[in-house]
DNA sequence: CCCCCCCC
């Protein structure tokens, strides 16, 4: 049997911070009326318990999917010890292995006593300062002594998977705490964190008051959070706050971040409030200036709209300076599209606004990372830049290199899938799932939706669904037989002797829902029957049966579509219709994951 | 306590 870290829970709980002790997990509890899924743990080392234990956050994933269990023998890898209130310590676990699980130990270890409480308080008297230790492994010896002698840490270091923090003591003489380790349940802590970025003074109005705001992004190296501060504290700090500067902070209001405003790398964010202190650090420190959570492009198109996330690529392409007016307020705007690409060989539309716009030289087609840019929908997937992103040209972190490497190696001449051409030419397929009957509850605007539907379909319309079209690549109007072997296009203007054919279908989609005729175009319906439009037109001359046999092919078999959907008037009546933009079979196990997804989300359990 | 972030 694993033994565990006797008296580990007790030395934690008078102020240790033994490294990786090993123990077992007796209950585990959901904490109740929390916005957050979060679990408390009853500890022990055998000896003592204590339930003084949380799960940070990012490892309930551990929980759900029954890696941790009750009676699993854990190791904590990191974790924090933070003093609450006045006589109360909450121990959060950053990091652990699992030693055994719950099935192979089957009871509990020993017969541990709780660990006395009034002994914590008299313990919590003697050492009222000790919150914060960081692992012995990471910070030089005499880091808190005089003379400016601070640990640190290699740049190399950043994504190490334990880190402590660089500057270790406030300037009272205090413990630093990560930032990593902020949550709403306590609130005697001081980080040291170097402003990434910060926004200019904004002011609104609104049923609930006006007022004024500005924030920033705060960073040390265990995590990043996000800083609001409003009316008195935008006076107060304003001016001292600059970007790249660090900062010893205490004593701010921490709540739930809305991660549909922010792509930082936490849970929660932070307030300033009247008691906010903010000093200038002035030690020299290894916290690092900016981290990004890149997402590749290939995953643009499997995420929601309006999602806040950071991208790198490299510009490919630059479109001059244009003008835009603003349709709310009339102002007028300068943009910049600009063609991202990388390795996964798809390429985005990214707007650049303002300054950015028109300071942005893109003739050496350098390597563009952004962090918080704003996914939209519009041509597929395209992304904007906001006043909150942060735009670095040829940023110095491996990413770039790599990707640069790469272009510079033949990924400039790469084909590319464009995701910002039409509906976005991707396998995969993106937007938010509906039912068929959820999807035509979308009476909005005339804009056209953008949704995801699996369905089956269950008729296909044969007659009409080829046309014969200008031979000119991308006009695809259709032209007129002149009997005499030509073939007139209106919309060229130009009489041809040749044409090509084009496949309009119209397929009937069911899911258990409703049903619906959906348009499924050229490349979506070659895609479908498996063929080519001009085959298939010749086979239609030709032989009536194949074709219909290939145009029955299609029937009874989901597909997941990506639909673009959209009221159109007809005759003075509304009509909804959708078309597809892309088309996927089924993968059962991904279909599975969503489900189980989604019932988790109905019943409250994400 | 904001959460607007633009246009095709």
């Amino acid at each position: 049997m694993e033994s565990l870290t006797t008296g580990a829970i007790a030395n934690i709980v008078d102020g240790g911070h033994p490294e990786k002790p090993v123990v077992q997990i007796l209950t585990m509890k959901r904490i109740p009326n929390s916005s957050q899924e979060r679990w408390r743990l009853l500890l022990s080392d055998g000896k003592w318990s204590n339930s003084f234990a949380m799960l940070a956050t990012q490892l309930n994933p551990k929980v759900d999917s029954g890696d941790i269990t009750n009676n699993s023998i854990i190791r904590m890898d990191r974790y924090v010890c933070n003093t609450v209130q006045e006589n109360k310590k909450v121990l959060i676990i950053l990091d652990l292995s699992v030693i055994m699980t719950g099935a192979e130990v089957g009871k509990k270890i020993g017969t541990p006593v709780t660990y006395d409480s009034s002994k914590i308080a008299a313990q919590q008297q003697e050492q009222p300062q000790q919150q914060y230790k960081a692992p012995a492994s990471k910070v030089a010896p005499n880091m808190s002594s005089a003379g400016g002698n601070v640990a640190r840490i290699p740049l190399a270091q950043h994504n190490a998977p334990a880190k402590g923090p660089c500057v270790t003591k406030t300037p009272s003489g205090g413990n630093v705490h990560p930032i990593e380790s902020l949550t709403p349940y306590q609130n005697r802590w001081t980080i040291c964190a170097r402003v990434t970025n910060k926004s200019g003074i904004r002011t609104w109005s609104n049923s609930r008051g006006e007022g004024k705001l500005f924030s920033m992004d705060l960073l040390d190296e265990t995590g990043e959070i996000r800083a609001t501060a409003f009316n008195n504290e935008v006076d107060k700090f304003y001016d001292m706050i600059e970007v790249d500067k660090v900062y010893f902070i205490s004593s701010a209001t921490l709540k739930t971040a809305n991660k549909q405003y922010s792509n930082l790398n936490n849970e929660y964010e932070m307030s300033f409030n009247r008691t906010t202190e903010v000093t200038p650090c002035h030690e020299q420190t290894a916290i690092p200036t900016m981290q990004f959570n890149f997402v590749s492009l290939d995953q643009l198109e499997s995420l929601q709209k309006d999602a806040i996330l950071d991208v790198i690529g490299v510009c490919k392409e630059t479109h001059d300076l244009s003008h835009v007016i603003m349709k709310s307020t009339g102002k007028e705007l300068t943009k910049r599209d600009i063609q991202i690409v990388d390795t996964t060989a798809r390429e985005v539309r990214l707007t650049l606004w303002g300054t950015q716009a028109e300071t942005f030289d893109g003739s050496q087609q350098p390597v563009v990372a952004v962090k918080g840019a704003k996914l939209s929908d519009f041509n597929g997937s395209s992304l904007s830049v906001l006043s909150s992103s942060c735009v670095q040209i040829n940023p110095d972190i491996q990413e770039a290199h790599m990707l640069k490497g790469w272009f510079d190696n033949g990924g400039n001449v790469a084909e590319t899938v464009n995701l910002s051409g039409k509906g976005g030419q991707a396998g995969s397929v993106g937007g938010t799932f509906k039912l068929i009957a959820e999807a035509k509850q979308n009476t909005g605007t005339d804009q056209p939706e953008y949704c995801c539907a699996k369905g089956c379909i269950v008729m296909v319309r044969k007659e009409n669904s080829m046309y014969t079209a200008c031979p000119r690549d991308g006009c695809n109007k259709k032209v007129v037989d002149q009997g005499n072997g030509m073939y007139r296009c209106e919309k060229c203007d130009q009489t041809y002797d040749t044409f090509q054919w084009r496949i309009m279908l119209q397929a009937c989609v069911a899911d258990i829902s409703d049903s619906q005729w959906i348009s499924i175009f050229q490349d979506q319906a070659e895609q479908l029957l498996n063929t080519n439009a001009n085959e298939l037109g010749a086979l239609r001359e030709t032989n009536k049966d194949d074709f219909e046999k290939i145009m029955d092919g299609i029937l009874f078999k989901n597909y997941n579509f990506k639909l673009r959907c959209k009221i159109e008037t007809y005759n003075g009546e509304n009509r909804w219709k959708a078309s597809v933009m892309n088309l996927n079979p089924v993968d059962p196990q991904e279909h599975s994951r969503r489900l189980i997804t989604e019932i988790k989300q109905l019943t409250g359990q994400a």
